[in-house]
DNA sequence: GCCAACGTTGGC
DNA sequence: GCCAACGTTGGC
């Protein structure tokens, strides 16, 4: 099993969000960065744990727990013309853009902020906080996975 | 709103 | 295939 943090605007969606949905659980479309997408398409499998990242906000940081909860598959916005995530460049027999499910997994008692992560040695590896890791989905470690959900609880 | 970092595009 | 120009991300 691999953990992954995954980042979102929680203007546009937060965790909260994501446990409102039906069956808790949301596709991941509109990535359009290859190597997010290579994420998602090769490495990312059932079961995988997701640290829920709020990005571009007030307090930037770990929201939530959630879990992959589908094999990979074409985002269906590529091939709508409407979609503000429309690549005319796609096709159903060639799509360019693939996903996974993301589904609520758990609460973290409090959430854990970037600058929270910042004050932890243990975290400082994290590539999240490399310079210039402007990546919406990053590899976790599963130290740092354990270490977070440890601060959160 | 600024700006560093870096991905993408397109002309050559 | 190079690289300048441009666009986007995201913390501050």
């Amino acid at each position: 099993m691999k953990y992954w943090l995954m980042k979102s605007e929680p203007d546009v969606f937060s965790f909260d969000d994501l446990k409102k949905r039906p069956k808790k659980t949301e596709p991941w479309n509109g990535v359009r960065n290859y190597q997010a997408r290579n994420f998602m398409r090769d490495e990312m499998k059932i079961g995988d744990q997701i640290l829920f990242y709020h990005s571009s906000c007030d307090i930037p940081g770990v929201a939530g727990i959630a879990k992959v909860s589908s094999q990979t598959y074409p985002d269906i916005t590529q091939f709508e013309a409407t979609s503000e995530y429309f690549d005319p460049k796609a096709t159903k027999e060639n799509p360019r853009w693939f996903l996974i499910d993301v589904t609520f997994m758990k609460d973290l008692k409090s959430f854990v902020s970037l600058e929270e992560i910042k004050k932890h040695k243990n975290l400082s590896e994290m590539r999240l906080l490399q310079r210039g890791n402007r990546l919406s989905i990053l590899p976790v470690t599963r130290e740092e996975f354990e270490y977070i959900l440890k601060l959160g609880t």
